[in-house]
DNA sequence: GTCGGCCTTCAAGCCGCCTTGAAGTCAAGG
DNA sequence: CCTTGACTTCAAGGCGGCTTGAAGGCCGAC
């Protein structure tokens, strides 16, 4: 096996384009490939990165955040170690965005029953009415 | 009344920086102010504007959006009618925001979980337990 | 041999929201 | 008179995550 992948292959499996892969590398998401007359060649394992990293962002991480991930287990412990804790440390960031999303529901939703004439008058507007920060 | 407030205090009152105050008037969210001796000259309903466009902001509106809010009554009929436009534009954003959130913290939960030794093999990291879109 | 298609590099551009910097003007105060 | 401090302008920079473009290389098919 071993099936070398050519950037676009790599790029239609994981649903990217070239250049994303391409930029990936040179932020160091993904290692430097071996190359065959001078192009990128990739296998199976890049494609699963790729998915990890994809899934990684979804749940909130960057990409900074997510370079860390994937690496074997070989430095930093096991990557169930570092999973955890990256996930702890974001926990609260999302809870935050949370609660500041309902805010912002709440307040949208006040907005809708608005009646007043001027802005100035609306006590929308007040800061003590505002979703939080 | 009508007390003239330079860039610098209307500044300290918003909790915004003058040159803020400038870009909110380069790109329309604040009218070209009077000037005395070539300086900005603004009135309290200045500051009243801004506040409005802060609580805008954190309400999940663009600068873009905000810009339209705080005129008078003049154009586009009354202000609480441009209100509740965008604000029922704005609340299915909100709502997707909230529905991507609380789907990244059940990620994150399951991932302090996560006990794999390789996220290879790791089940969270496959796309259908990923936090959609 | 030349065409199409894929690859390569490096540089610059884009989005929203400002910030930072350089260089200059103006009024008040010691 | 000179400094201090607040103001003015315009241009450029910075974040994150890429995209877009220019200019070129290499391979297989016709």
């Amino acid at each position: 096996m071993d099936a070398t992948l050519t950037i676009g292959e790599v790029a239609r499996r994981a649903g990217l384009t070239t250049s994303a892969i391409r930029y990936y590398e040179s932020i160091g998401v993904l290692p430097e490939p071996a190359r065959e007359h001078g192009q990128r060649r990739y296998t199976d394992e890049t494609v699963r990165r790729l998915e990890i990293v994809e899934v990684a962002k979804r749940a909130g991480f960057s990409l900074d955040e997510a370079r860390v991930l994937p690496a074997g287990a070989d430095d930093g412990g096991p990557a169930s170690v570092r999973l955890r804790e990256l996930a702890q440390r974001k926990l609260p960031e999302v809870d935050a965005l949370i609660r500041r999303a309902a805010a912002m529901r709440a307040w949208l939703q006040a907005a809708t029953a608005c009646d007043c004439e001027t802005l100035d008058v609306c006590a929308l507007f007040d800061q003590k009415t505002t979703p939080s920060a």
